[in-house]
DNA sequence: AAAACTACCAACCGCGCGTGT
DNA sequence: GACACGCGCGGTTGGTAGTTT
């Protein structure tokens, strides 16, 4: 079976870049004529080109409404929401980003943000945190409870001490981490009532609090290599208060610290990651723009929705930014009832 | 200055789907 | 039902510009 190639091997059309010339008389003949049949068009516009070829020349670069130059934030965080719901439904994302094609979303794609996710430590197919790496007990308790038998300074301040995180509170973090993912497949979506979800309503208290810092000094973890910066969040369905968790950095002594992010490191705020998983609206769609940048060492932290109910697990001034670069240490900004309520001081 | 490396992105390729015969 | 066709999609490639060594 099959269907013969659009473009015959050596039959004697071109292929590769394409000249100004060549352009011009695309543009002439669909100004036209229209572009109704592409396999007849090229013969017709007097191209040496394969149907395909002059239409991805047209619908990638030519096309008049096409937009040209870097992407917005707001384009960026679009991407980024839309991915995470519709996967690498490029030609879906493109038809919601008036002016992009989908070949400059997938190729942006591909050269910055999923490698920006990567670094971060999320799953840029899932958008949630690689566990796989990232195992947030095993990670602190192995931190947490030092042994006596490491000579680090760093470590022996642990000797002898409570865990200084909750373990519940670590698994209620891996259990959202784990229903953001099943709840990214539509068809869990429909299935997963919503309830489900509220269940950690009760786990964390609703109340006020300030804001406190807690800094904690370990021991980097050897086997996360590229986890500098994780992002993601919490979402209280029941009142969109968010949970936030981000900027969990474990820097190695390996160079990479804050100071040596680029520009495309920074990322927006991805807090309105799970907008959506509250609405009741089928379609599901809820956006929040935002132009905040994370982990920008010039910026303050971004606010979540509701700052007054914020987990924050990152370092948010400058001076705990600026001292990652000569100190490995998972850093943790937890509201003082947690913290209370945990028994963690 | 040149080689090596990296990042970017336009273009190509193969496949699947819908439609017509 | 089988096949051909047109088209669109997503993955991949390769050329090039920029950067580093």
């Amino acid at each position: 079976m099959g269907r013969t190639p659009c473009c015959e091997k050596n039959n004697g059309l071109k292929k590769g870049p394409w000249t100004t010339e060549e352009d011009q008389k695309l543009i002439d003949y669909i100004q036209k004529h229209g572009y109704g049949n592409w396999r007849t068009l090229p013969k017709n516009a007097g191209l040496q080109r394969c149907g395909k070829s002059c239409r991805l020349r047209w619908t990638n670069y030519l096309r008049p409404d096409i937009k040209r130059g870097r992407f917005s934030f707001e384009e960026e965080e679009t991407i980024i929401q839309l991915h995470s719901i519709l996967g690498n439904k490029w030609s879906a994302i493109a038809s919601r980003l008036p002016g992009r094609t989908d070949n400059e979303i997938k190729n942006y794609w591909n050269t910055h943000i999923r490698k920006r996710l990567l670094r971060m430590g999320i799953d840029p197919v899932t958008h949630t945190p690689r566990l796989d790496l990232l195992d947030l007990s095993s990670i602190l308790c192995s931190s947490l409870y030092a042994s006596s038998s490491n000579s680090s300074s760093q470590i022996n301040n642990f000797q002898n001490q409570q865990p200084l995180l909750n373990p519940d509170l670590l698994n209620l973090a891996s259990s959202f981490f784990q229903h953001q993912q099943d709840y990214n497949n539509p068809q869990i979506q429909n299935q997963v009532p919503l309830s489900h979800f509220l269940q950690f309503q009760d786990q964390l208290p609703q109340v006020n609090s300030n804001v406190i810092t807690t800094t904690f000094t370990t021991p980097c973890v050897s086997s996360l290599p590229n986890v500098d910066t994780y992002t993601s969040n919490f979402t209280d369905l029941s009142n969109y208060q968010q949970y936030s968790v981000h900027d969990i950095d474990c820097h190695q002594n390996n160079g990479f610290g804050l100071s040596n992010l680029k520009e495309e490191d920074y990322i927006p705020q991805l807090s309105n990651y799970n907008n959506y998983y509250g609405s009741d609206n089928q379609n599901l769609m809820y956006y929040q723009t935002s132009n905040q940048l994370l982990s920008t060492p010039s910026s303050s932290s971004p606010t979540p929705l509701n700052s007054n109910s914020t987990c924050i697990i990152g370092s948010n001034t400058e001076d705990e930014r600026e001292s990652y670069e000569s100190c490995n240490r998972l850093n943790f900004e937890i509201p003082a009832h947690i913290l209370e309520a945990n028994d963690f001081m």
